[in-house]
DNA sequence: CTCGAAGTACACCGGCCTGTGTACTTTTCG
DNA sequence: CGAAAAGTACACAGGCCGGTGTACTTCGAG
C-alpha cells in the first residue's frame, strides 16, 4: 500500500492511522501498539511524537473526516446540497456514527484536550447554518439554523444504528420542506404554525 | 439513601446502579467493583447474579431510562406530546446524551447481547412514530415517521453536545411544521415542495 | 426448625494496556 | 563529512480490570 513514508510527514501518518482505528474500533478498544503496528512503526517513535496517548486522540480528532460543505452557489442549493453530502458520506464503506458523537461517548472523564476541538468543530457547523439561512433570507435564520442542525445531527445518528441511507433522505426531504417554507412569503398562510 | 434492599430485589436493583454508572460515566470506564460498592453488595454475589459483565450490560440496558410517550389522546397531540417529554428528558439532572448511541458507540466488537436490546426499542420507537403518522392521517404516513424519528435523534444528539433545550424546542417547531403539512388537505399548495 | 440457597470477606490470577529504559542503527542537514 | 536528531528492537514495569477460589455466615421458604 503507502511503502515508504517520509520522514517529515511521519507524524500526520501516524495521527491518520490512528484516526481510521479509533474511528472504526473504539479508543479504548484500539492500544498503542495496534496502531505503531499499522502505521509501521515503533511503539518507542510513536511515544517520540505523541508523548501520550491522549494527545494522540486529540489529533486524531483533528484530522477526523468531515462531511465536505457545498462552498458555492446560491444559499439554499448550498444547505441541500450539504444534506446530499451527508447522505454520501453515511453511505461510504465504513461508516459507523458521527466522529463527534462516538468519540464524546467514550471521552467522559477526560477534561479537556479533545473536546475543545470537536466544540469547536459543531460551532463552525452551526455558523454555516446560520449564515446560510441568513442570506437564504429565512424569516427566522436562528430558528432554521436550529433546525438544520439537529436534522444533520438526527440523521448521522440514526445512520448509525441502521445502515441505509433512509434517514438520510427524510432529512433532506424535511430540509426541502422547511427551507421552502421559512424563504417563502407564503410562511404568512400558516401564522399559528411555529408558536404554540 | 436506600437502606436494607429485598433479597428478591438485589438482582434489579444491581442493574439499576449498574445502568445508572454505566450511563454517566462509561461502560469501559466503570469496573465490576465500583458497581458492587454501590450497590452495597460484593463483587461475588454480583457474579452470582450476572456472571459476566456483558450479561450485566445486557441487563443495565434493558432498564435503561426512556423518554416516556403520551398514551392516550389525539394522534398529532401525542406525536407533540413526545417531543414536550424529550424536551423534559434532556434537561435533567445528568442528561450526557441518548443511552442508545452512547452504549452503541462503546459496543463496537462485542457481538448480540446488547445490541439486540437496542435495536428492539429503536424499532418499537418507530413503529410507534408510523402508527401515530398513519392515524393522524398523514399523505405519506412513512415519510412522515421517518421525519419524525430523524428530528427525535437529532434533538439527543445536539442536546448532548450543548447542555440547553434549544435542539428539543428547534426539533419541536419543526415536528409542528411537518405534521401540520402532511396531516393539511392544503399540502396540494405545494405539491413541490418534497420532490426535488 | 432446618437445610439449601444466597451473601460475605478477602486473597489471588492472568491479561491487557500505557508508558519507560537502553543500546543500537539510520537519516537528515549544516 | 560528521554530529545531532530520529527511528529501531525488545524487554520490562506497574496498574487496572474481569473473573475465580475458599471458607464462612445469614436468610428464608417448606
Amino acid at each position: 500500500m503507502d511503502l515508504a513514508i517520509k520522514r517529515s510527514e511521519l507524524k500526520a501518518h501516524i495521527a491518520h492511522v490512528a484516526a481510521q482505528l479509533f474511528y472504526e474500533e473504539g479508543i479504548h478498544a484500539v492500544g498503542v501498539d495496534r496502531i505503531a503496528d499499522k502505521a509501521q512503526i515503533t511503539k518507542r517513535t510513536l511515544y517520540h511524537h505523541y508523548p501520550s496517548k491522549d494527545q494522540l486522540i486529540a489529533a486524531a480528532l483533528r484530522v477526523a473526516p468531515l462531511v465536505e460543505f457545498p462552498r458555492e452557489g446560491a444559499p439554499i442549493e448550498r444547505i441541500i446540497g450539504a444534506f446530499e453530502m451527508l447522505g454520501e458520506f453515511l453511505t461510504s464503506s465504513k461508516y459507523r456514527g458521527c466522529p463527534y458523537i462516538i468519540f464524546t461517548a467514550e471521552l467522559i472523564e477526560r477534561g479537556h484536550p479533545a473536546r475543545q476541538i470537536i466544540e469547536r468543530r459543531i460551532e463552525k457547523r452551526r455558523g454555516w447554518f446560520y449564515e446560510m439561512a441568513e442570506r437564504a433570507g429565512a424569516a427566522d435564520p436562528a430558528l432554521l439554523s436550529e433546525q438544520l442542525d439537529v436534522l444533520f445531527d438526527g440523521a448521522m445518528a440514526s445512520g448509525t444504528k441502521r445502515g441505509d441511507l433512509a434517514p438520510a433522505k427524510a432529512a433532506l426531504s424535511a430540509v426541502k420542506t422547511l427551507v421552502n417554507l421559512a424563504t417563502s412569503t407564503k410562511d404568512r398562510l400558516f401564522p399559528d404554525l411555529s408558536k404554540s
